[in-house]
DNA sequence: AAAAAAC
C-alpha cells in the first residue's frame, strides 16, 4: 500500500510512451550525482564494471565461495531483463547504475521519495499537526536487551557507516530520514550480509523491513549481473520476499523500492485480487526482488512465468503467520516442492514480533543452522502504547465506542482528527459497524476480505489521509501495516490469540511514537483474561482487579505460545527449550551444534526475571 | 470459529 505521499510522488505526470516522467522542472539531477565526475564509478568489482553484461560468476558471494552448490544454469548470455542497457554503453567509466539500460536508454525511475515531488513536499505533516516522516525515534529503542543463540553470532553495528553497503544505498537511507539503525537493524543486518539464515523476533514498528530489505539489495547488488537461464516465459528473481495480505506486500514493495532507488535492483510485487496481466508485464521487465502474496505467487509458478530456481534470498515477513495453520501448507509447498534451491543453499530470513514454539520448530524445517535473535525487552516498545481494557457487554458495545469517539473529538484539539483503528472479529461485523458509525455522524470505512482489491487500497488510503480517520478492520489489518498517524487503536472484539492482540495494538506506538490501545472484554473473552493480564503486567500496564480476578480463575489459554512455568512471554530460540544433547538436528546440518553454539547465556530453566529478559512482541 | 490467500 502506497503512504500519503508515496502517492503523491508516483503521480508524477508520466508520458505517452511511458517510460519518462517529465516532471516540471528540467533535468533533474539526483542528489548523489550532483558534483560527481563521470568516471566516479562506485566500488563495485572490476569485472563487472568493465563488461557487465558478461560477467557470469558473482565474486565475493556466498555461493562462490562457500562449497555451497550453485544452481546450474541451463544457458549462458546477459541476465533476462538487462539485456537492453548491456549493449551500446559508452565505455566511460560505467556511471552508478551497473544494472540500468544505459545512459541514454535508461528508463527513468519513478522518485519513491516525498522530498522530490515538483519541488514541494507532500504535507501530511500540517495535515495532522505534528511533524511526520522525520525518520525514527530512536531514543525510545535505546538499551533494550538482546538475545541471540545460534553458532558464531556476528557483532553488532552501531552505525549504517559500518555496513558498507554502498554510496547509493546509503544515500537512500539518507532520504528516508535513518540516523542510525534501530536495534534489530544493527544486529540482524550483520547476520544477514554474513550469509547467514535468521529466525529474528523485534517489536513491532522497529524497523524489521528495512532489516531485511538492506542485505538482499546488497547482496544482489554485489552479485552483479548474474546469469539467468531463459526457458519459455519465465522470469527469475534472486530473492522473494512473502507476506500473509496485499496490502502488506504492497507496502514491503514500497519500502523496498525507495531502498533500492538507483541501485539497478528491480523490485516487483505481484498479489492477488488484482489484473495478473499488468504484474506479468511488470515481472517481463525484469525482477531481481519479487515480494508477493502466497496464493498469486502460486498462481504464477503454475502458468510457469516465474521461477524460483535462482532464489538467493528468502524471506518471510510475519513469518509466524505464514507457517500457522491456514497458510503453512501454501508455504511449503512454495518453499520445499517448487524449484527453489534447498536450504542453506538459498538464505533463508524469518522476521515477525512474535514467534510460538509451535510456529518455531515448523519454520527450522526451511532453515539451516541459523541463528535466533530477539531484540527488545518486555514493555520496552508497548510502554509506548498505552493499553487499556474496560469491561463491555456485547449490547453496549457500540454506544461505548461512541463515547470514546466522542471524547476523542473533543480532545483531539488541532489538525485533523486522530487517525482511530477499530478491530472486529468478523467480515459482516465490519461492514455493520462501519455502516453504524456512519449513520451516527463518524466517518468511517472498512478492510476486509470480502471486499474487492480495489475497495480495500481506497479505503486504507482515505484513512491514510484522514479523509475517514475511522478505520473498521478485520484481522487483515492487525500486522505489518504502516499507517502514521494511528492514535488508537480499538479492540472492538478483542482476538482469540494473545499474539494477534500483540500485533493489532502495534498497529500504533510505531517508529517511538506514543499511542493508545482500548480493549472491549467481557464474558466472551474468558480465554484471553490470563494472557492479556500477563501481557498487560509485563508491559507495565494498569490492570484492572476485575480482570486479574478473570485471570486467576480462567484456564491458560488464548494462546498458541504455551508460556513455561509462570507467564514468560517471548519469543525466546525453542532449541533453547529442549533437553540439551538432543534434537541436536535442529540445527539443520550446521554439524557442530552443541551448548557451545549459544552466543548468550540464557536463563534457560525457567529462571524469569522480570524486565530483562527477551522481546515478547 | 474466523480470517487470510488465486482465478
Amino acid at each position: 500500500m502506497r503512504t500519503s505521499w508515496a502517492d503523491s510522488a508516483s503521480e508524477i505526470p508520466v508520458s505517452d510512451n511511458g517510460s519518462t516522467p517529465r516532471p516540471t522542472r528540467s533535468a533533474y539531477v539526483p542528489p548523489h550525482l550532483r558534483n560527481r565526475q563521470a568516471s566516479d564509478a562506485p566500488n563495485l568489482p572490476g569485472p563487472a564494471t568493465e563488461r557487465p553484461g558478461f560477467c557470469g560468476t558473482a565474486g565475493g558471494s556466498r555461493w562462490s565461495g562457500g562449497g555451497a552448490p550453485k544452481p546450474e544454469l541451463g544457458h549462458s548470455g546477459p541476465g533476462y531483463g538487462y539485456a537492453g542497457g548491456l549493449v551500446g554503453r559508452g565505455g566511460s567509466g560505467g556511471g552508478w547504475n551497473n544494472r540500468s539500460r544505459g545512459w541514454d536508454k535508461r528508463e527513468r525511475e519513478v522518485n519513491p521519495f516525498d522530498d522530490d515531488v515538483d519541488g514541494k513536499t507532500v504535507d501530511v505533516e500540517q495535515a495532522f499537526g505534528e511533524p511526520e516522516n522525520t525518520g525514527i525515534n530512536f531514543d525510545a529503542y535505546e538499551d533494550i536487551p538482546v538475545e541471540t543463540s545460534g553458532e558464531n553470532v556476528p557483532p553488532p553495528v552501531n552505525t549504517f557507516a559500518e555496513i558498507d553497503l554502498g554510496e547509493v544505498m546509503n544515500q537512500n537511507i539518507r532520504r528516508c530520514k535513518y540516523v542510525k539503525p534501530t536495534p534489530i537493524q544493527r544486529h540482524a543486518i550483520p547476520i544477514a550480509l554474513a550469509g547467514r539464515d535468521l529466525m529474528a523476533c523485534a517489536q513491532t514498528g522497529s524497523g524489521k523491513t528495512a532489516a531485511f530489505c538492506f542485505p538482499i539489495i546488497s547482496g544482489i547488488m554485489r552479485e552483479q549481473y548474474v546469469q539467468r537461464p531463459r526457458v519459455g516465459r519465465a522470469v527469475y528473481p534472486l530473492a522473494l520476499i512473502l507476506s500473509p495480505t496485499r496490502e502488506l506486500s504492497c507496502q514491503i514493495h514500497d519500502e523496498a523500492k525507495k531502498f533500492s532507488y538507483q541501485t539497478g535492483v528491480k523490485v516487483v510485487v505481484a498479489y492477488g485480487g488484482a489484473p495478473i496481466n499488468q504484474q506479468l508485464r511488470e515481472l517481463e521487465r525484469g525482477v531481481d526482488i519479487l515480494v508477493a502474496t502466497p496464493g498469486r505467487l502460486v498462481d504464477l509458478l503454475e502458468r510457469a512465468r516465474l521461477s524460483l530456481m535462482m532464489i538467493r534470498y528468502l524471506a518471510l515477513d510475519e513469518a509466524d503467520r505464514m507457517l500457522d495453520m491456514g497458510f503453512e501448507p501454501q508455504i511449503r509447498k512454495i518453499v520445499e516442492q517448487m524449484d527453489m534451491p534447498n536450504r542453506g543453499v538459498r538464505q533463508t530470513m524469518l522476521f515477525s514480533a512474535t514467534f510460538p514454539r509451535e510456529i518455531q520448530r515448523l519454520a527450522s524445517d526451511f532453515l539451516s543452522n541459523y541463528i535466533f535473535l530477539t531484540v527488545g525487552r518486555v514493555g520496552s516498545s508497548t510502554d509506548l502504547i498505552v493499553q487499556r481494557v474496560e469491561f463491555v457487554l456485547e449490547s453496549d458495545k457500540r454506544s461505548h465506542l461512541m463515547d470514546l469517539l466522542h471524547a476523542q473529538r473533543e480532545n483531539g484539539a488541532h489538525g485533523k482528527q486522530a487517525l482511530t483503528l477499530v478491530f472486529v472479529e468478523t467480515k459482516k461485523g465490519a461492514d455493520s459497524l462501519e455502516h453504524w458509525l456512519c449513520i451516527n455522524g463518524f466517518p468511517a470505512t472498512t478492510i476486509h476480505g470480502d471486499r474487492t482489491q480495489q475497495e480495500r487500497e481506497l479505503a486504507l488510503r482515505s484513512f491514510k489521509t484522514g479523509k475517514t480517520p475511522i478505520l473498521v478492520a478485520t484481522d487483515v489489518a492487525a500486522r505489518g501495516l504502516d499507517i502514521p498517524h494511528v492514535a488508537h487503536v480499538v479492540n472492538f472484539d478483542l482476538p482469540n490469540d494473545i499474539d494477534d492482540y500483540v500485533h493489532r495494538i502495534g498497529r500504533t506506538g510505531r517508529a517511538g511514537k506514543s499511542g493508545l490501545a482500548t480493549a472491549f472484554f467481557n464474558e466472551g473473552n474468558l480465554s484471553m483474561a490470563r494472557p492479556l493480564a500477563e501481557l498487560m503486567q509485563e508491559a507495565n500496564q494498569e490492570v484492572p482487579a476485575w480482570l486479574t480476578r478473570y485471570a486467576s480463575r480462567a484456564p491458560y489459554g488464548g494462546s498458541k505460545n504455551r508460556r513455561s512455568g509462570g507467564g514468560r512471554f517471548g519469543a525466546r530460540d525453542f532449541r533453547r527449550e529442549s533437553s540439551f544433547g538432543k534434537n541436536l538436528d535442529y540445527y539443520g546440518g550446521g554439524g557442530n551444534s552443541g551448548n557451545a553454539a549459544y552466543g548468550v547465556p540464557s536463563n534457560y530453566g525457567g529462571g524469569y526475571a522480570p524486565g530483562v529478559t527477551s522481546a515478547w512482541d
